[in-house]
DNA sequence: AACCAGGGAAGAT
DNA sequence: ATCTTCCATGGT
């Protein structure tokens, strides 16, 4: 067992971090005890379970890392520092937005760090699966997904792999309650990546425009899927998912409209927030969270 | 019961 | 290239 610190050198609301990771049944966390459960598969495909854990949060919280798995600790740590994104200054990205009309949100809602998602290919599988779906059966489906495919360790779940999804039948999801396009939108790109014509930590290399290209031809993938993608999995800054609902309905909200605003005139005031387009979306998402 | 949901493909201009 | 319709399924 080994444990490793590290003192945020700025903002940084954990708790919050805590209760969007608890919005995804699959991942093990406890608010009293302030920490989560991140599932990380290394290289020689061992599965490790690390226990993040804050003291305080907002303001120079000090993070802890916890594992039983007692080689690869840098490697591990390294793992862990960028999913949280920890090196990242949040006070650089909150002057940024003084002066914007984003300000107020900002100030309501310090330090909401980008929290990556676990695995980059499970990140993909989620977001196609999530697709128009209202959020508690989108957790439905994902979950029953990763629960009849993937594998627990330690009370925590590991997504399965591209090769194992490969392997299935549409039926297979429909039984599920996938409908047809999903289940062939998510098996049809498991098939793609387990045949290396997709290779994903290749794709991570790639800025965002040609992400969007190569990841965009694939059926089943469109914009939003992609910016999710660049966002979650990747953690870049700099997305603004204008075709999304909740972006829309957010705004709608801060912007006092009796419609949801058209996705031009979104996309139009969005570059005004750049070079931190992701940040004013998660803070924006935040806005309509209660 | 009708409309919506943290979209996307296929068809029609 | 852009607009419209259909796809599926549960939630409210």
């Amino acid at each position: 067992m080994w444990k490793e610190y590290y003192h945020a050198s700025g903002m940084y609301d954990f708790d919050y971090s805590l209760r969007r990771l608890d919005m995804d049944p699959l991942i093990r966390t406890n608010f009293k005890e302030r920490w989560v459960d991140v599932p990380v598969r290394l290289d020689d495909n061992d599965k490790v379970v690390v226990r993040v854990n804050s003291e305080g949060t907002t303001e120079k919280p000090v993070f802890t890392v916890m594992s039983d798995h007692d080689e690869d600790q840098d490697i591990i740590f390294e793992n862990i520092r960028n999913i949280f994104q920890w090196d990242k200054d949040l006070n650089d990205v909150h002057q940024f937005f003084q002066g914007t009309e984003l300000a107020m949100l900002f100030h309501r809602y310090q330090g909401t760090p980008i929290v990556r998602d676990f695995d980059l290919y499970g990140s993909l599988m989620k977001a196609i699966i999530h697709q128009q779906l209202n959020m508690k059966f989108a957790y439905t489906l994902s979950t029953r997904f990763v629960q009849k495919y993937g594998e627990e360790v330690d009370g925590s779940w590991f997504y399965p792999t591209p090769e194992k999804v490969a392997e299935l039948e549409y039926d297979d999801l429909r039984e599920m309650q996938f409908s047809q396009r999903k289940a062939e939108y998510v098996i049809d790109t498991s098939r793609k990546i387990a045949n290396g014509e997709l290779d994903l930590k290749q794709i991570a290399k790639q800025p965002n425009e040609e992400v969007l290209k190569t990841l965009g031809k694939v059926r089943g993938i469109g914009p939003w899927t992609v910016q999710n993608w660049l966002l979650f999995a990747l953690g870049r800054d700099d997305l603004f998912p204008a075709a999304d609902i909740g972006i829309q309905n957010a705004l709608k909200k801060m912007w006092n409209l009796d419609e949801k605003p058209a996705k031009k005139d979104i996309e139009k005031k969005a570059e005004g927030w750049s070079p931190y387009r992701s940040y004013a979306a998660l803070t924006l998402w935040r806005s309509i969270e209660d």
